[in-house]
DNA sequence: GCTGTCCGGCTGTCTGACAGGTTCACGCCT
DNA sequence: AGGCGTGAACCTGTCAGACAGCCGGACAGC
């Protein structure tokens, strides 16, 4: 009674079997899948059919793989926000310094004293907050703040974003830890320079500070 | 002073360019896109390379390969209930005869007479109906109200997901036109061998309308 | 004990090949 | 002339084998 539909080609049943093992958490996160060779050979495919299925798992966002080290479960279940979190963390750390260096800039000879007021007072907040996440928020005002200092709405409206695509990272949490005392400190640096009204300075201490952060995410990323 | 993040795989960067054409509508949807040897040879990369990238647009819902034919651009921007419609419509046309069949020849045995009367009222509704989208809707009140009746919990749930998976189904609205007055005869089989009781003739009736669904639906996926 | 080098394993990519699905035009038959 | 089958051209799906580059650990030398 029942026709069966076109058959699934074996890089789409091999990859419904991955997900499916992921998804039900038998292959926990964290851990790493099998070679690409010995999957290969359990699957009885070639090793080009199970690289296209490990591909649909990294594009939506339950494995990634590095090269000479093999492809880890990142996630047991494909995120609702692949929507909203169109930009990834390499994307996101690309950008960055090309638009809030100079933003920071034009923040120093545009900001009015009330701004001035609003970053002091979040750069004091970081200093004594404690909780990881409340850090990140402060850290997005401080950011965004900036940008809307720099006189620019485009600047405004694309920090914004990038601020609001980094906080939806578990990167994001994950490096807090390392880099909280750090990032104070330079946020004091980019305040004074704002402060001081020295746009070079700005660029000088932002560039410096999103160097360390893109640093910090690296290795976080390549670990 | 900015040091770039690890290289983008081949693979990768010739997803992001095709991705990024697709969702600039630079590719617009329901075109095709060059053959993987064509493509290949514009990117100055092998024809595996290309495949990955095409089998991650695929992963994403932004196109449908289609053997022999090529591959096409189906969605101009990744559909945010990604994780919500797990079930493709393969999954779901696969999976109804067997959960839908022996719900309706479980109605039949213990339908109330209250259910019986909504099953008559949806039946007389679709008839006269003809916006697409409230027949859908009807047609999904009909396939639930049948499950309930079944008196198995597990089937009114599994069938209410189905519906509402369904639902959400582009695929679904496109199929309605061809279907509707043959889907109203069928529907109307499967309510006069429930309201007889006879559980042979509406598993029988249930049976043949998923069929002549399934066929529907996979001329539609195949065309 | 520390360091540097080498090796085995893994991913990234390429090449060439063949099977099977799809389309279309050409030519044959009616 | 019109319908029909058939084959050629093109396309995707899969396979096997190969090689470069990256990574981690073992091992020898200082």
């Amino acid at each position: 009674m029942y026709r069966p539909l076109a058959r699934l080609s074996a890089a789409e049943a091999v990859f419904n079997a991955i997900r499916g093992d992921i998804e039900s958490e038998l292959i926990p996160v964290g851990s790493k899948l099998n070679s690409e060779a010995t999957l290969s050979q359990q699957y009885g495919v070639s090793r080009s059919v199970i690289r296209e299925a490990l591909r649909s798992c990294t594009a939506l966002g339950l494995t990634v793989t590095r090269t000479g080290k093999g492809t880890f479960v990142v996630a047991s279940k494909v995120a609702n926000d692949l929507t909203l979190g169109q930009y990834s963390a390499r994307d996101l750390t690309e950008a960055r310094p090309h638009i809030e260096v100079p933003a920071a800039g034009l923040a120093a000879e545009r900001r009015t004293p009330e701004e001035l007021d609003v970053l002091r007072g979040i750069v004091a907040a970081m200093a004594t907050e404690t909780d990881p996440e409340s850090w990140v928020a402060l850290d997005s005002s401080f950011h965004a703040t900036i940008a809307r200092a720099s006189g620019n709405r485009v600047f405004a409206s694309v920090v914004a974003d990038i601020r609001d695509a980094l906080a939806h990272q578990s990167e994001t949490l994950n490096m807090v830890a390392d880099r909280q005392h750090a990032s104070d400190v330079e946020h004091q640096e980019i305040l004074a320079a704002i402060e001081a009204g020295s746009a070079e300075n700005a660029r000088a201490a932002m560039a410096h500070h999103l160097e360390a952060v893109g640093v910090a995410l690296d290795s976080i990323l390549n670990n």
